[in-house]
DNA sequence: ACGCAAATAGGCCGCAAGGCCTATGGTAAC
DNA sequence: GTTACCATAGGCCTTGCGGCCTATTTGCGT
């Protein structure tokens, strides 16, 4: 779990940047802020891993924020106007990434992935590879362990199919394979029964959130 | 269930304010759409009943859409730089409501539900109360006939709590009681057992998306 | 060639879940 | 003051779930 701050003035788009990325299994959205002032404040508190910031804000703005504090975590800049003069400036003083806002969510993930393994992302041509090698979402080591087909399994559970019966002819097996299947589910995901593990399943981002 | 479109260029903005919206229970994201050519290609298809549109985008602008589309739905404006100007200008041109992106995500809600009603936002002060009147969600009807502690039963079963003995601990009442409530609540909600409801629970916004 | 894990299938058993019924005290509506 | 609904609680019964075994076939790695 990558622990995460935003900061954008924009309260909407802070707001739905963190339901956003609250929806990535490996990545958790500890707090979020309108300000580089008030991210300042809080920021001790939070052992956060990496940080999402905008650079234009009112108060104090992104490029303040880099350019003053000493000891912040790898930042990523995600912003509107993304001109290579920002870029420059914002890569110097200190920013460990940099993304324009046009780009689609899972580069914003797989950026985040990236920093949090220390790494700073590359400004050329080489980008797209860096973000394409964490592109996929770091599994929970019990998701991990699932098979395929206990991956389907779930996938049917968390769509609301809960009766062996129903499983067994959605996956063309036998009822008692689909017995098999969940209890080595239930095993490998640490429950204890079919609404556990369908719940568990949409946390971990095994089974999609509808 | 209000079938909504969404046209921004910013991906990251329109993607993440799709999820957002998706998680509240009676709005429905029909689709996304990056500019205004794309929208007015696809929108006949869709019987979308609110348009949410930013105004800055390349291409066919959202100034450009208001003013060329004689047949558009209702459409909320969110803009970034939301002057006095652009304000009259888009209303004057057909939008029915204008918000900046510094609102919070309620607000954008209230605000489609206000439109879909056939309301247009006011500029001035009421506002506020326009968007207050529009707030709560309109519930399914299923999720409207839950009492009370029916409703806390679904909670703590959305949350993982799914044995009689555990729910009847957590909420002080006998293990009868709780199977009461959770026969009245396969009922209400049309489901057959506990984790079916707590899936449709989530769906329908009675239990928290965690 | 061998071993290991996955996917399939079955048997057996105990307990919990879900269906269906009655009942009582409290409270809100009319 | 009567009606209606909610929250509480219990009994009874059947079915299905989940726990614990064994077994066969297939495919992958070495």
């Amino acid at each position: 779990m990558i622990r995460v701050a935003i900061v954008d003035d924009h309260q909407l788009f802070a707001e739905t940047l963190a339901m956003g990325l609250s929806t990535i299994p490996d990545i958790d959205v500890a707090a979020t802020f309108g300000d580089g002032a008030e991210l300042l404040d809080h920021l001790d508190e939070l052992s956060v891993e990496v940080l999402v910031m905008d650079l234009e804000m009112p108060g104090l703005s992104g490029m303040e924020v880099l350019e003053s504090a000493k000891t912040l975590p790898p930042t990523l800049i995600v912003t509107m106007h993304s001109s290579e003069d920002q870029r420059r400036q914002a890569t110097d003083a200190g920013a460990a990434g940099f993304l324009p806002k046009a780009s689609p969510l899972v580069d914003v993930a797989a950026a985040i992935r990236a920093l949090a393994q220390g790494a700073t992302l590359p400004q050329d041509t080489t980008l797209s590879e860096v973000l394409e090698a964490h592109a996929s979402p770091v599994l929970d080591p019990r998701a991990a362990a699932l098979t395929s087909r206990e991956r389907e399994l779930l996938v049917c559970l968390a769509e609301g199919t809960t009766s062996t019966a129903d499983l067994a002819h959605q996956l063309y097996i036998s009822e008692k394979t689909v017995k098999n299947h969940l209890a080595s589910i239930f095993d490998k995901l640490e429950v204890a029964d079919r609404a556990q593990a369908a719940l568990e399943a949409i946390k971990l981002g095994v089974a999609p959130r509808s």
